[in-house]
DNA sequence: GCGACAG
DNA sequence: ATCTTGTCGC
């Protein structure tokens, strides 16, 4: 089993990750339409951790736009890398994130976070990161409205309304199921806010969160289920680790 | 200053 | 995120 490493120059304090945030923000696109909803692929990014072993795992599943199928999958585990910060979310999650899509065998297409992008106290959070490292079009769904205030949108799937930051409107709170609580969608990079809750509505036929993200969740699980045993199994002792690759996706 | 806070 | 049994409902 490869254990993957932390990639070469990424923050190890709060100090430096804020510092990171600051300079990477300029560059993430907010106003592109994005792909068309169901078309193409769509792939679901989630990671799972065992802070006894200090593991996580990452995975990252494709469908197929149209028919929600499972098209290709991969996983990736490593040690954590950041302590949970609240708005530094993705000096945790995107060493591994980053691995697991690097080992697609095919190109993802539009990726769907579990959580924020613009939704965010300095306006870049995962999604946003994410996309500026990958420069693939992402948005964020997230389960929980962060500390994002918003009015209650109607009772029918598809209501939503804005979430804001003070006057700001960062996201929409979006009714995927009928009386049922909403989720919170805000973009990532490459897909404007109505493309983001459209692909959302696409990717909720059936239950309140995308298909990607709970396709994701169950991965990343399995994955880290199946990584602690096998380093109980073996002692810990043949685990190996390389150097996470630092250039993901940079021609694409 | 204190509490709250995506996952 | 994670700790955790049964239980109600489609």
């Amino acid at each position: 089993m490869t254990i993957v490493g932390v990639p070469a120059g990424w923050p190890a304090t709060e100090e430096e990750a804020r510092a990171v945030q600051d300079e990477l923000r300029g560059r993430v696109v907010l106003h592109e339409p994005g792909p068309p909803p169901g078309t193409g692929r769509v792939t679901g990014v989630d990671v799972a951790y065992d802070d006894e072993l200090d593991l996580v795992a990452a995975a990252a599943v494709v469908l197929d736009a149209a028919t929600l199928d499972v098209v290709a999958e991969a996983t990736a585990v490593g040690r954590v890398s950041f302590p949970y910060v609240p708005g530094l979310l993705a000096f945790r999650e995107l060493p591994a994130v980053l691995a697991a899509l690097d080992r697609l065998p095919v190109p993802p297409g539009l990726v769907v976070c579990d959580g924020y992008g613009l939704a965010h106290p300095r306006r870049f959070g995962l999604a946003s990161h994410l996309g500026v490292l990958t420069d693939l079009p992402v948005i964020g769904v997230a389960k929980n409205p962060f500390t994002f205030t918003h009015d209650d949108p109607g009772p029918a799937r598809g209501a939503d309304a804005p979430l804001m930051a003070g006057a700001e409107e960062v996201g929409r709170a979006l009714r995927t199921r009928d009386g049922v609580k909403p989720v919170f969608v805000s973009v990532g990079h490459r897909v404007g806010l109505p493309g983001a809750v459209a692909h959302t509505l696409a990717l909720t036929p059936r239950f309140r969160l995308p298909e990607t993200t709970r396709r994701a969740d169950a991965l990343c699980r399995r994955a880290l289920r199946e990584a602690a045993r096998r380093l109980a199994g073996t002692g810990g002792q043949d685990a190996t680790t390389r150097q996470a690759p630092t250039s993901w996706y940079a021609e694409s």
